[in-house]
RNA sequence: GGGCCCGUGGUGUAGUCGGCUAACAUACUGGCCUGUCAAGCCAGAGAUCGCGGGUUCGAGCCCCGUCGGGCCCGCCA
């Protein structure tokens, strides 16, 4: 073959008169007659090339050459004709004139064309996903991807952390996610479980005196598929010995500043990060990971509103539920046709979060007119003034109120806040805003189970001064535990692990697990605890949301090379497949048809 | 398990109060053209409108079912 010299990225006006010889893709093709022009590109950039009835036998060639053949030529670089530069592109100064062009493979016309501003049915991009990544676009957001990996590596090792492996055949545990299960072959009848996370793998490397570690890690979870979901993730694991939770706040937020600093074209953000408790960004934001790019809290109106006749929100205080606001800037400005649908949308909205109603009151815009709510006529004139006020809202305003139990008050409104903010545009791009939501609750009750969960992990330590509690009010007990977020998307969690063996068995007592299932489950761990265990505790980022984010991408398909779909389903390979009866029998594994769902 | 939205030449879209001989762009084929850079101009081929059924004189359009896809709820320690 024809062997480049260098790349379609490389030459400038310096280069002018050099012998080159050029790779890559015919990426625009624009034939004149008698002259020819050739976009080639390959991922370092696109280089034109010029073929005249000068070279007869490229030439000829050049006139077969279509969309993505990949072709090598060979010429003489010179610098373009004045004014024919092309300011659009590095090497747009100069040209190559072609005097050999080969043709290495012809490509037969595309299922979908390679360029930005066209997209492509989904499945298709994924069924061609060689082709998808050929796209500008995601040829940077893998490169992205590889910057920011790299960048991280050479932090962790410059903060003095071991970059250390741990198993993708591991054991099934019974908290979390459903697992990925391997079977064995040469022990008929178990299984493999692929690992959720390293997680204890970690806390173990820190039982064997590894101090610091990290590590780059696929994790697997078993479980439905989002924009930011799939069934196989990355994550930058870490775990630390000697720290507590301000050490590895510290470690994390500087990995992220750098980040952005070095990988975007915004300011690197401000440390510290700001910080929330759990209970404060539930209350203020209605979320766990809210988006703090933009104001809009939810206010409490319970105590406004302690003698009011309002019928529903009398009956919801009464019932001890909470009535909560937030304010919609300028919607009372819209026209009455346009704020019906708006209300319409919105009350869809907190309907998927359980609410079963969205009140609203608007503040005519003109100060005097009547409102266009047909509840506004119920509140008396001191409780629509003090709602205003509590809410801050100006004429022009519209306040929703939802009235219901905190946990619908909180993730119905808090999912109308990002949507108002959306609809009004309040989130200016191109920022990044990191916040730190610490003070988990240990636990959560899980109703369908009838027990408690933990929140984060079973390992997760208590606050030393809630420990009492665990046994007597688990729901009041503060885990040594914080995520971090941005931009309203959950980037990572951590926390200070558990020790000591007594805590650890406490923690699992008040899980449900009995000794018997904690031995067989978890006695490694338990062991462990009693032969020298540090204090330690960690953190792991999702890598994939967070390149998503860097790269201002609403999906984490779009920074994965070869993601799944919603259904699990990876379309080019076509996987997951059935596999030979032989390859089952082998592993003593026998398939029953699947119950398919009755009739009623 | 559930909700909402989308399936129209290879690709992206229009057409959705029923009248279509299915439109536009691009890609594709052929022709013209020596300075373009999303090149341009001319001509051409290419779609049983995801699939099945129904309503109707007539269905891309309405109804029912089904398949595929996206977003979300549940789920995700």
């Amino acid at each position: 073959m024809l062997k480049r010299t260098l790349t379609c990225g490389d030459l400038r006006a310096a280069d002018d008169g050099r012998q080159v010889t050029l790779n890559g893709w015919a990426y625009r093709r624009r034939d004149h007659g008698n002259i020819i022009f050739i976009d080639l590109r390959d991922r370092y950039g696109v280089t034109q090339v010029v073929i005249t009835q000068d070279a007869a036998e490229a030439y000829a060639a050049a006139e077969k050459v279509r969309s993505e053949f990949v072709l090598a030529v060979r010429g003489t670089v010179r610098l373009r004709p004045a004014g024919m530069e092309n300011p659009g592109l590095d090497t747009g100064d100069v040209e190559v004139v072609v005097s050999e062009l080969v043709v290495e493979n012809a490509a037969k016309p595309l299922p979908f064309e390679i360029r930005d501003d066209v997209e492509a049915n989904e499945y298709t991009r994924l069924k061609y996903r060689y082709l998808d990544l050929r796209r500008p676009r995601l040829q940077e957001n893998i490169i992205l991807r590889h910057r920011s990996v790299k960048l991280m590596r050479d932090y962790m090792d410059e903060h003095g952390f071991l970059e250390i492996e741990t198993p993708i055949l591991t054991k099934s545990t019974p908290e979390g996610a459903r697992d990925y299960l391997v079977p064995s072959r040469v022990h008929p009848g178990k299984f493999y479980a692929l690992p959720q996370s390293p997680q204890q793998f970690k806390q173990l490397l820190m039982v064997a005196g590894f101090d610091r570690y990290f590590q780059i890690a696929r994790c697997f979870r078993d479980e439905d598929l989002r924009a930011d979901r799939q069934p196989e993730f990355t994550q930058l694991d870490v775990e630390m010995s000697f720290v507590d939770q301000e050490d590895v706040i510290d470690l994390i937020s500087g990995l992220c500043r750098q980040q952005v600093a070095e990988l975007t074209a915004a300011a690197a953000p401000s440390l510290p990060f700001p910080r929330l408790t759990y209970a404060e960004a539930m209350d203020r934001y209605g979320s766990d990971k809210p988006d703090i790019r933009f104001g809009l809290e939810l206010q409490n109106l319970g105590d406004l509103l302690s003698d009011t006749g309002v019928g529903f929100l009398k009956a919801a205080l009464a019932a001890g539920n909470q009535v909560k606001a937030l304010r919609g800037p300028g919607l009372a400005t819209l026209s009455g046709q346009k704020l019906r649908e708006r209300v319409k949308a919105y009350e869809e909205v907190v309907r998927i979060y359980g609410a079963k109603g969205l009140a609203w009151l608007d503040f005519p815009a003109d100060g005097e007119s009547a409102p266009k709510s047909p509840i506004a006529k119920f509140f008396n004139t001191d409780e629509l003034a003090a709602i205003a006020e509590r809410c801050q809202a100006e004429p022009g305003d519209v306040v929703f109120i939802v009235a219901d139990t905190g946990k619908v008050v909180a993730a119905a409104l808090g999912e109308l806040r990002l949507r108002i903010a959306r609809d009004q545009d309040l989130i200016a791009p191109g920022q990044f805003a990191f916040l730190w939501v610490v003070d988990f609750p240990l636990v959560d009750w899980n109703e369908d189970e009838n027990r408690w969960d933990a929140m984060h992990h079973p390992f997760t330590s208590p606050k030393p001064e809630d420990i009492d509690r665990m046994e007597s009010d688990p729901a009041s007990v503060r885990a040594n535990a914080y995520d971090i977020v941005l931009n309203g998307v959950e980037l990572g969690g951590g926390s200070i692990r558990i020790h000591q063996r007594d805590v650890q068995e406490r923690m699992f007592k008040l899980l449900g697990h009995s000794p018997e299932a904690t031995a067989l489950k978890f006695g490694h761990m338990l062991d462990a605890f009693e032969f020298g265990t540090p204090p330690h505790g960690g953190i792991a980022l999702g890598i994939d949301r967070f390149i998503m984010l860097l790269a201002s991408e609403q999906s984490i398909r779009e920074v994965v090379a070869f993601p799944k779909n919603q259904q699990a389903v990876e379309p080019m390979t076509g996987t997951p497949d059935v596999v030979d009866t032989a390859q089952l029998d082998m592993l003593g594994i026998r398939l029953v048809s699947i119950e398919k769902k009755e009739t009623p």
